[in-house]
Parts: structure tokens; C-alpha cells; sequence
DNA sequence: GAAGTAATAT
DNA sequence: AATATTACTT
């Protein structure tokens, strides 16, 4: 053992006196490198040969705080046996060979880094790195015994800084000293857990800091019944609390305000480390310093950074409610006459502009689009595949019935609830996985009706009952293929088939059979072409009047 | 110029 | 990933 307490104490310039320990071959880069690292203050022992280098690991007794060990094809063997040994020290393999399969072994056996050689001053100077890095994350308790002073006085080094207020921008050391929870290295070396960082990039001291993190929200307020609509350079509205306050003092709906927030960068915080052995210029500096602290909804809007900062674009935070409000409005032009300006006035909502209902209206058409013919996919399986049918049977679309009066909700109760994006650990949110779309419900379906005033486009959105509860209706299979024989028969679809509403499907179905002239209720499909087709063939009509057969069948 | 769409940028 | 922007067309 070799750092008492008190060496602790002497060691005021941290990498100073480090005892490297340096293997390598090639007497005269040997002799090179030390004179550079004592240069820099470490403490180098210098070995041409593995076994002495291996006994001197083994003696413990010299108390090695980082080793440089050169790789080449006549040593490897050794140098493997002495990386097993050394496990417990931050060691750097040095190498002439690109031999990405040495490399490779080399990391899995627990070296902190492959570089080529000639090493820069730069390695070598942050080779105290490794050691830091090795004295934090060594995966508990075990951190080597030279290691531990290091730890020690690495922590009261900052300890210190703390203390004396001197609280800059160098104490983000501590935060990326530690690890982040997340990283999980499937490292082969057990005891490196966390990747080592790499010793070029990083100069002594410095650590660039991402200043720009300041992410104000900034509440805008614009009149959205005056003139421009577009306005893309609103007035930012720094009197958003004011605002809040009196909306609830409003006696009529007042106009929401959008929350819009500025856009931040996200920096990366992900490390890859694939290509561990290939870390000759790794950047692991790479800051992370810009969490993006959780948006603060609550009109943080002065401009902490900068005074026209908030000029900068801006993002509409589409909330459940505003989303609400936007398939509302949508619903209540219906879908055809959903234009982004009139979108725009049923919403009521300050701040935002046309082209924001626009953009919203985009993604929400294509969305339909694109979910919806995977519906039909299932909704029509292929005849016979009555296993898929089965499966999909237990997923049952079917329109909010408007059949029962009595059973009207709130619209905030038809809605799922709402889990702002980020929240669904899997990675559901609100647009919405096929089975619960978000919003697919109609925020007004109680002025849905199933005969009249029905707009076309209704068919193709299905609704879903609330998660977890027993679909009002089986699946509408009814007019696939055999949906008479199925109906006559009776065969549940699934276990939810004795429900009280089965009679209301009954009386629509038989509705719907019967009056193939009025649109379809919701949730009911117009057979396709194909499976119409196949039906009359099976009842031995074969033959179909051309002009019926061009024209659509409803 | 509004609207729709797709591609692309942030 | 969500939203904005842009370019292009209708």
C-alpha cells in the first residue's frame, strides 16, 4: 500500500505522482514515453519484459495507480495473462498492430483503451484519467486499494470546491464522474462497468459547458381573432399569469392559451461502445450537461437568456387538452371541412397560428390514414383465417355507441387518459397504438348519430372503448363472408358476446341488411367487393351485371 | 393566398 | 419523436 492518508493530504496536484507502471518491447519508445510522463509528473516504471512487469503487478507492494502496456504479436499471450492480473488497474494497451481481434481481447480483458502508438503528449498527460475513472467505477466496494486515495482525494477536492463556494463550471466534474444509472456496459471485464473515458479529447481542467440549456417557456398570447392569424412573429405575452388568473374569473369559455415552449437542443447523453477497441479518438467529453429540465408549464416567460431570445421558433406543446380541443373542432366541421383556419377558430386558442393547426392536422390525417387501413386489415381477414380472426376478435373496434343515451359520458371520461408523451414506458402515447387511439374518440360523439348527419369518414373511425373494460359490441365482422351465418347462428365472437347491447347490434344489423341504402352505422363496414363477390358465388350466383360489378357495393 | 402534401429541418 | 418549415402543387 502505498497512499497512506497522508500522501492523501501532499497530493495537491492530482495526477502528480501517479505511478505508472510502462511495458514496452521497444526499448527506445519506452525510454521516449518516460521522459515525457515525468515530465508530467508521474512516477514510471519502465519493463521490457511481460514477466517483469507481471511480477511487479503481482508484488503489490509497488502499488501501481495506472499501467501502459504495449501489445505486439509476440506478446500478446503475456499481455493477456497481465491484463487478467491487473484487473483491478486502469491499464492502456499500446500498440503498433491494427489488429482489431487483439483489440478486441484486449478491452474484453479489461483495458481501458487501445491506442496506437506513438502515443500524443496529450494521452499520455490524461492518462490520470483512467485512474479516476477506474476509482469511481470500479463497481463498488471494490476498488482497488491504490485506487481508493485517488477516489478520496479526488472527492475531497471537490468537497473543497464546494466548501469554498467556488462552484464553477469544473464541479460538473463530480456530476459526470458519476455514473448514470442507465449505462449498463455489458463490459466482459467485471469490474468496469462504466465506460473509461478516453484520454485524448480531454484537456486538463477543461470542460465545456452547454450554456444554451435555457429553455424559458414562453406562454404566447396573441389575438387570434385579430387580423393575422399567421402571425409568426407573435408578441410574447409576459403577462401569462395575469391571464390565467382572469380566464377563471371569465364568465365565457375563454380563449386557451397554447403552451408553447422554446425549442432546446438535445444533446446526446448515449454512449456507444461498440467500438470500444477502436477508441484511439473516442470523444467521451461530450457534455451532458444540458438535462433538459422538465418544461415548466407555469409562464416561466421572462427571458432569462438573452433579450430577443425569444424570437426563436417555438413548439406548440400539443396537450391532451389542446389535442382535444383540435379534434373537436375537427369533429364539429367534420372531416372534410377541417380547414386549418377553421380549425383554427373553433379552437379558441391564443397563440396558435394556422399553420400550427396545419402542421397538426397533417400528421392527424396522415395518421388516420395510416392506422386506419391496418384496421381494415384486420377487420377483413382473409376467409378462413379464422385464428387471426380470433385473435383479432378479442380486440374489438367498434364505435362508442350512441345507443344508449343513458350511458352518455363526459368527454373526459371517453377519453383514455392521457399520459403526456415520454410518460408511457413503452413508448405509447398519444397517437396512439391501433387499440387505444388516443384519438380516435370523437370528442363529441354524443351529437353522433347513427343514421343522419354522419359524416363518411366516421366509418373509417373506429372507436375504442375504454382499456380494460368489455367492448360494448363483438367485432363487426358482420358482413364478412358469412356475417348472415354467423349472425343466424350466433356464434360469440368472443366472451364479451353476451352483452346487454347485443340486441341493439341485432336491431342495427338487421337495420343495415335491410336498408342497404342508408349509410352504415358507425362502426359497421361495407363489405368489400371481394368478400361480396365470394358470398354470391358460395349462394351460386356466379355471373354479376357488369355495371354492378364496376360500381362500388354498399 | 389558402390549403394539401411530402420532404426535410430543428 | 414531435413539431416546424419549406417547396411544391392544386
Amino acid at each position: 500500500m502505498v497512499c497512506t492518508a497522508d500522501d492523501l493530504l501532499g497530493w495537491k496536484d492530482f495526477p502528480k505522482g501517479l505511478k505508472v507502471l510502462l511495458l514496452d518491447r521497444d526499448h527506445d519508445s519506452a525510454m521516449k514515453m518516460r521522459s515525457k510522463l515525468e515530465g508530467m509528473d508521474y512516477i514510471v516504471s519502465t519493463f521490457c519484459d511481460e514477466n517483469e512487469a507481471l511480477s511487479a503487478i503481482s508484488n503489490k507492494s509497488r502499488g501501481y495507480h495506472v499501467a501502459i502496456i504495449e501489445v505486439s504479436t509476440q506478446n500478446n499471450g503475456e499481455v493477456f495473462k497481465l491484463l487478467e492480473t491487473a484487473k483491478d488497474m486502469p491499464t492502456i494497451m499500446i500498440s503498433n498492430l491494427h489488429c482489431l481481434s487483439t483489440m478486441m481481447k484486449c478491452i474484453a480483458l479489461g483495458a481501458v483503451e487501445f491506442l496506437q502508438k506513438p502515443l500524443s503528449d496529450d494521452k499520455l498527460r490524461n492518462i490520470w484519467q483512467h485512474v479516476v475513472h477506474k476509482a469511481f467505477n470500479a463497481g463498488g466496494e471494490d476498488v482497488s486499494k491504490s485506487l481508493k486515495p485517488v477516489k478520496d482525494s479526488v472527492i475531497s477536492m471537490l468537497q473543497l470546491q464546494l466548501e469554498k463556494g467556488v462552484i464553477d463550471k469544473q464541479v460538473c466534474v463530480k456530476e459526470e464522474l458519476r455514473p448514470e444509472q442507465e449505462n449498463n456496459h455489458d463490459q466482459l471485464s467485471g469490474s468496469d462497468k462504466y465506460p473509461a473515458p478516453s484520454t485524448p479529447q480531454l484537456k486538463q481542467g477543461e470542460r465545456s459547458l452547454d450554456d444554451r440549456d435555457c429553455h424559458d417557456q414562453t406562454n404566447f398570447s396573441a389575438e387570434p381573432e385579430s387580423g393575422d392569424h399567421d402571425g409568426e412573429c407573435k408578441s410574447v405575452d409576459t403577462t401569462a399569469g395575469n391571464s390565467i388568473s382572469e380566464s377563471t374569473t371569465r364568465s365565457s369559455p375563454p380563449p386557451v392559451e397554447a403552451v408553447i415552449k422554446e425549442e432546446h437542443e438535445s444533446t446526446y447523453g448515449g454512449r456507444n461502445q461498440k467500438n470500444a477497441a477502436s477508441s484511439e479518438d473516442k470523444d467521451h467529453t461530450s457534455n451532458t450537461t444540458s438535462n433538459a429540465v422538465e418544461p415548466n408549464r407555469v409562464s416561466s416567460r421572462h427571458d432569462s437568456c438573452g433579450t430577443k431570445a425569444s424570437k426563436k421558433k417555438s413548439k406548440v406543446d400539443w396537450t391532451p387538452e389542446l389535442h382535444k380541443k383540435f379534434v373537436q373542432a375537427v369533429e364539429q366541421l367534420g372531416v372534410d371541412q377541417a380547414i386549418p383556419s377553421r380549425i383554427l377558430e373553433l379552437m379558441k386558442v391564443e397563440g396558435l397560428t394556422r399553420h400550427n393547426v396545419a402542421s397538426h392536422l397533417q400528421k392527424y390525417r396522415m395518421h388516420r390514414r395510416h392506422i386506419l387501413p391496418k384496421e381494415d386489415e384486420r377487420k377483413w381477414p382473409r376467409l378462413g383465417d379464422s385464428a387471426q380472426r380470433n385473435h383479432y376478435a378479442q380486440k374489438p373496434v367498434m364505435a362508442y355507441p350512441p345507443y344508449h343515451p343513458s350511458q352518455t359520458l363526459p368527454a373526459g371520461q371517453i377519453y383514455p387518459a392521457w399520459v403526456p408523451p415520454g410518460s408511457y414506458p413503452n413508448g405509447v402515447h398519444m397517437w396512439g397504438s391501433p387499440y387505444y387511439p388516443g384519438w380516435q374518440l370523437p370528442a363529441e360523439s354524443w351529437q353522433w348519430r347513427p343514421y343522419s348527419g354522419m359524416h363518411a369518414d366516421t366509418w373509417g373511425c373506429p372507436v375504442m372503448p375504454p382499456p380494460g373494460s368489455c367492448p360494448p359490441f363483438p367485432r363487426n365482422d358482420f358482413f364478412h363472408s358469412t356475417r348472415e351465418n354467423q349472425y343466424r347462428s350466433n356464434v360469440p365472437l368472443n366472451s364479451c358476446d353476451l352483452n346487454p347491447a347485443e340486441e341493439v347490434i341485432d336491431k342495427v344489423v338487421r337495420e343495415a341488411i335491410s336498408k342497404p341504402w342508408l349509410p352504415l352505422p358507425l362502426g359497421l363496414k361495407p363489405p368489400s367487393t371481394e368478400s361480396v363477390l365470394n358470398e354470391l358465388s358460395k349462394q351460386g350466383i356466379s355471373t354479376i351485371p357488369s355495371h354492378i360489378k364496376g360500381s362500388d357495393i354498399r
